[in-house]
DNA sequence: AAGTGGTCTAGACCACAGC
DNA sequence: CTGTGGTCTAGACCACTTG
């Protein structure tokens, strides 16, 4: 669709560093000649590589090259908006996504505060487990602004909201604050988990706004402690004081 | 010291949304003003403005303009690569860290298979608590590899070891990979943490990265449930299948 | 000295918002 | 139509690494 020259080149070195085509430790073609290959700046090629590099998939060294880096594969949940269904597939588990309530209700007080509504706004509230290994040991909560979201079934909820609110409805989402905490056990993870003896859960919260900053979703992801796992990637960013 | 324009740009607007003296919600000068205040080209005005962007400052809409975010206040944790102390500093926290061990000692089987290197290879053992509120909630133990660190001290290590790396040995931090989980208490957190009946902890293992991609440093930090909390701003980023 | 990535320029054209 | 941000160009100079 887009004509993006960095989004490609992003694309097919990404593609290829993750089909092992470019190993760890290889050595990238220079800017120069990449910008030679896909007849285009030297600026626009940069651009990608910096992406590559953001998303750790590559490591830029003046005077040196880049070089590709050896964590490609282990990509868990990469730090970032990443939907469970994406990731599922991404990692080829044997899931199930289990949609227990799919209803369009007032906010009420706590959701209200957190949407940052009036308590009678109406909102979508999707509570879904996810099953691996036959264990359901994720349990995901959302919110949706019902003024922003419309036509919600469980059909869509049961696939993927995400994919529904971009493609269908073309929203377009911008960014997400998410604080991850551990929490008590409450009633809805005893009733939609299977917990053993645990005593907490780690909880996930997601703040997700659109393009124009509206906030539109709240979602509350509560994972059993065994099952939990957060990767982040990070670039070292020098501040000095002024 | 350095001259960079997109960097002191980045640093002083995201000084002024600190401040608050570019409250949420206000509009900023558009790319050709700030091209014109700060006599440079477009494109060095949209590397700081996409960098502000990138770490949750503000929100740029095609057409419109580039809004300054509400969340400016919330970063607790936030995502990246921070040292405790840095941490501690922004927030203002009351913190005291106490420095339990350090020793140059042989890696040993564990360790070695993380760092990647032989059991008998020397390295920096650090074990120091933090202490928030007279409550000793955070136990970091971290393994720097001897041969690329020198001259480790206590003192340094109260203080802080990264400023110690990178402005006395001029090591260049490149980029860190980070693994948040929920593990069983182990004896070092019973001596070393003030735990209640908690019976886990959070454990965030982070491997450290020069910029010739040596690993030189693994950190297990690990957190009093009640005390951890860890913050994630990620934009969306579409990449469609090709 | 040659090659590499880091920064920057002074334009250009496009897509989108709003009047 | 004007102003905005998104993309791109064809150079330039610098700092760094390597031979």
């Amino acid at each position: 669709m887009k004509n993006n020259i960095f989004l490609t080149l992003y694309k097919e070195v990404a593609q290829q560093i993750d089909a092992g085509v470019l190993p760890p430790g290889s050595k990238l073609p220079s800017e120069h000649e990449f910008a030679a290959t896909y007849d285009t700046s030297r600026e626009t090629v940069r651009k990608g590589l910096n992406m590559l590099a953001q998303h750790g998939y590559i490591n830029k060294v003046k005077g040196k090259g880049s070089f590709v880096l050896n964590n490609g594969k282990l990509k868990f949940p990469v730090s970032g908006l990443v939907s469970y269904k994406e990731l599922s597939e991404r990692m080829g588990y044997l899931s199930r996504t289990i949609v227990y309530v799919t209803e369009c209700v007032p906010a009420g007080e706590e959701i209200a505060r957190e949407l940052k509504v009036s308590a009678d706004h109406l909102v979508w509230k999707v509570i879904r487990a996810r099953e691996i290994d036959n264990e359901r040991v994720i349990l995901d909560i959302d919110y949706l602004l019902a003024d922003v979201v419309s036509g919600l079934t469980k059909e869509i909820t049961t696939d993927s909201i995400y994919h529904y609110l971009e493609q269908t409805l073309q929203l377009k989402i911008s960014y997400a604050e998410k604080i991850i905490t551990v929490d008590q056990v409450n009633e809805l993870d005893q009733s939609f988990m299977d917990l053993g003896e645990d005593s907490h859960v780690v909880v996930v919260r997601g703040y997700v706004h659109l393009e124009d900053t509206t906030l539109f979703q709240y979602t509350e992801s509560r994972h059993r402690l065994d099952k939990f796992q957060f990767v982040d990637f990070a670039r070292r960013i020098v501040v000095e004081e002024s």
